[in-house]
DNA sequence: GAGAAATGCGAGAACGTTCTCGCAAATCTT
DNA sequence: AAGATTTGCGAGAACGTTCTCGCATTTCTC
């Protein structure tokens, strides 16, 4: 209750009869000082239990030692968590700290993220851009000259260091893998943050790194030759329900899909939870590859077959290089990552046997 | 590369031809201030870009309007996630920011944690304290007096407001419901921090809610006046490859359980790939109850029984009664909140349908 | 042993904000 | 119309740190 004043550098000066210069010096080891005052120095500090005021150095530096993070989030977070944990020991072996704000997709709560981050007087800006065309937020002036690292996808028409992931080249293999296993009904399920409920209408993609996976599945589907019949799309909103209807209209058709590719895992948590309804094993009845790996896809009987990406790898990454803009002076590149399909057991080998029900649909 | 130069409140009032104090007064909104000279420095500072300097404001008031957030984190992040979002969202709707640390589990590094976070001058700290016994970095003097809210696990001997879950009745209703249903040897899985590897020996938990857990099952088979052979305890480790040994321990017996509860996801995901080698279907030849839901507990086939807590609302409430405490007085208090059964399909109902294979083992 | 160089330390400013105090001008009172 | 009150604003201090500058004192040099 009774908030205990703390003890600063003033107070260590007094009390080892030296002064406030002295203390500095001492116990941030710079400039000429003897030996045996900075020991004494250190003792009356450590008996007094005298910390730092970080806030107070931040001031006077006009550093931090802060980077603010701005991430999506969706309901799986899937990126979020691997992310943010990378990013935030990383950024700790550095002797940063992060100042986290989720936008949920929203490019007015970010815009006010952004805002606060700044007022934060944050050193650096590590970005999930809810959008790869509206960015005017994260302009030079806006951000006070402040270095920013755009992570998971690209924006266009700015030059800030960008990490991303190869997920046309992954999506294009997945795709290839799917139809050397025999599939030749394709269903892609794509979350689009920004639209209603679900369309097949091909919406507006604003975010670079779901445009390439759609672009990425297009390409091995015209790669296969396959027929416009023979493939079906749905455009949906990043909600459980919204996905839940979409999966079950990708499968209401007379010739359903015998694999669906999803975009992300809600998209992959939704197709399961249809497909257990419907009582479609998976792996057997219906085939699914996802976008990004976790622990529980992992475990599942059978695993899912899902397009891996180094995650932790961003995230540390995206720390070293904002690091290095902040204390030195490094140029803005662009950093694509691999990524990989990690074959498990949800896609169904069609080629070997010949199965009493080769569309899903008939069992619905 | 040119860090433009942020504008200041004297640049404001230079611009406005007034003073700092009038600058301060227009845009804070306190003291006696004409309307139009208020509109006339809006207009100015709105003009120049001007921001508040929220590091200037916070050494001034002695309050950074941030709290720290001290959390282990598992390897998949079944709490992490879910109480980290809220923690963070519900800060926000107050005006604060979160600054997050990670321990691990890790007790030195949660010293340090704390010590960082405090140098950072946060107003409170909400912490996830790796151990129940050793929390002297906690103690009133050592964080400045400042609030401390403690969540998920219980401290000896200390006052501050702790929230938990009523992990012990939940986990005594489990084991009920798994007798209910018929089965009579039941495994134990107990994900303890700081034991090397796997351990049927009973070890010194240091964690409440992991101590609450095993207190649960052990009276929920005290109540079934179950016989000793029939019930079997792992103590394992929080990683992979111990719980994966620790799994196949308890599975490789004469007569293996029918049923294994774990203490949480890690443990839960680890039955779940050994089940999966051994051709084990969950709900059918072997069945599991797990602490903690997730989207991904509820879509798999079939879905997991679950104890599923209130984690988002515990970090909502965390972040509310910190924010009372700094802000106004509140006096400390133990909120405990109830965890809930959730039966899905992963307990197979050993009554209706006498198996040809009750034993799970068999199989293996 | 006298000048030169090196060493150790203190004084004081600066970072950007908030807020108390006091003073002048404007408005009110009777 | 003269005193009392209110209104509006500026001066300046304070928060805790870092770091430049300069001044003694000590140690070195020939």
């Amino acid at each position: 209750m009774a908030r205990t004043k703390n003890v600063t550098i003033n107070d260590v000066a007094s009390a080892a009869g030296v002064s406030r210069a002295t203390v500095s010096r001492a116990l941030s080891g710079y400039g000429r000082i003897n030996a045996e005052t900075v020991a004494h120095i250190r003792n009356v500090a450590g008996e007094l239990g005298y910390a730092p005021n970080a806030i107070a150095a931040a001031m006077r530096a006009g550093k931090t030692k802060t980077i603010g993070l701005v991430v999506i989030s969706d309901f799986t977070n899937a990126f979020f968590d691997r992310a943010t944990k990378a990013i935030i020991d990383q950024a700790k072996s550095f002797g940063y700290q992060v100042l986290i704000s989720h936008t949920d997709e929203n490019i007015t709560v970010e815009r006010q993220a952004v805002k606060t981050l700044l007022g934060n007087q944050v050193d650096g800006l590590i970005v999930v851009p809810s959008s790869a065309v509206v960015h005017d937020h994260l302009a030079p002036k806006q951000v006070g000259g402040k270095p920013v690292v755009v992570i998971d996808r690209r924006l266009e028409g700015v030059r800030y260091t960008t990490i991303t992931t190869g997920d046309l080249v992954a999506a294009e293999e997945a795709t290839g893998y799917a139809i050397e296993n025999g599939h030749r009904q394709l269903g892609f399920l794509i979350a689009v943050p920004g639209i209603k409920g679900f369309t097949n209408e091909r919406p507006l993609i604003p975010i670079s790194s779901v445009q390439e996976r759609a672009d990425g599945f297009a390409s091995g589907v015209a790669d296969a030759k396959l027929k416009a019949n023979q493939v079906s799309w749905v455009y949906c909103e990043d909600t459980e329900a919204a996905a839940h209807s979409a999966v079950e209209s990708l499968l209401d058709v007379k010739v359903p899909p015998t694999i669906i590719f999803t975009s992300n895992n809600d998209m992959l948590l939704a197709v399961l939870k249809v497909a257990g309804t419907r009582g479609l094993q998976i792996g057997r009845d219906l085939s699914v590859i996802s976008f990004d790996d976790s622990p529980w896809a992992a475990a599942m009987v059978p695993g899912i077959t899902v397009i891996g990406r180094p995650v932790e790898e961003l995230g540390r990454l995206a720390v070293d290089e904002l690091v290095e803009a902040i204390e030195g002076t490094n140029k803005p590149k662009k950093i694509v990552l691999d990524a990989e399909l990690i074959k498990r057991g949800s896609v169904a080998n069609l080629n070997k046997k010949p199965s009493s029900r080769t569309s899903a649909g008939k069992r619905a």
